[in-house]
DNA sequence: TGAGTATATTCCTGTCAAGGCATATACGGG
DNA sequence: CCCGTATATGCCTTGACAGGAATATACTCA
């Protein structure tokens, strides 16, 4: 899972997975858009796929990277178990409605 | 958004985030609990509290740590988009579907 | 096989960040 | 104010990693 954070951590593989979103793209096409060069492009890659995020689909020539859908659903869940801790954690969500509701002295 | 990505890509800082699930904990508490030394505890605190992440409550001589939930909603938000993007993008859904059907040629 | 294109790998260097340790600061009690 | 406890900060060393440039490898086509 850190892994995960830890691939999307740095901004240009960010910028990287959002550009695939778009759809999947050989790695000059990547580099190009970015303005990155190759080199660092395919190491970034590299770091991506490692963490599962990409997928690499050669054809012909070129490698085709896409994004992978598991790491994400992946995220999802830890995100959604969050999601519960945090309806749960009743110190949390009174603070919260607190500030929601300008707070009036006196508690 | 990379912030938060990066806060949570280190270990350590991961597993205060996870114990502080059960609720918020003075820094001592945290480093005796995940074994970690005072300095390098507060230290990790300073970065997930700049990350917007956690949040100090004084309380006394202590500084109590807790959870707060925006960039947790803000994560969220940003996967859902991503959920959307995958939905449509549907070279990665086929790809899925194969999987699932352990593909059946000719589809 | 040789040329050409697309991508991966290697070596190098600079920077950043984490841990260890010492110490400064904050707060409460008397 | 002085003490004790809790926490933050500073300095240092070290390892990880990103970018630059050159080069190796993979694949296609003739």
């Amino acid at each position: 899972m850190h892994t995960t954070f830890n691939a999307l951590a740095e901004p240009n593989r960010m910028r990287i997975v959002e550009l695939l979103r778009e759809g999947p793209l050989a790695v000059g096409e990547i580099a190009d858009r970015l303005e990155l060069r190759q080199p660092q492009t395919s190491k970034h890659l590299k770091v991506l796929a490692n963490s599962g995020l990409l997928e690499a689909k050669p054809e012909a020539n070129r490698r085709i990277y896409g994004l992978k859908r598991e790491p994400f659903e992946e995220l999802d869940e830890w995100l959604s178990t969050f999601r519960r801790t945090m309806e749960t954690r009743l110190d949390n969500l009174a603070a919260y409605l607190e500030k929601l509701q300008d707070k009036q002295p006196g508690g």
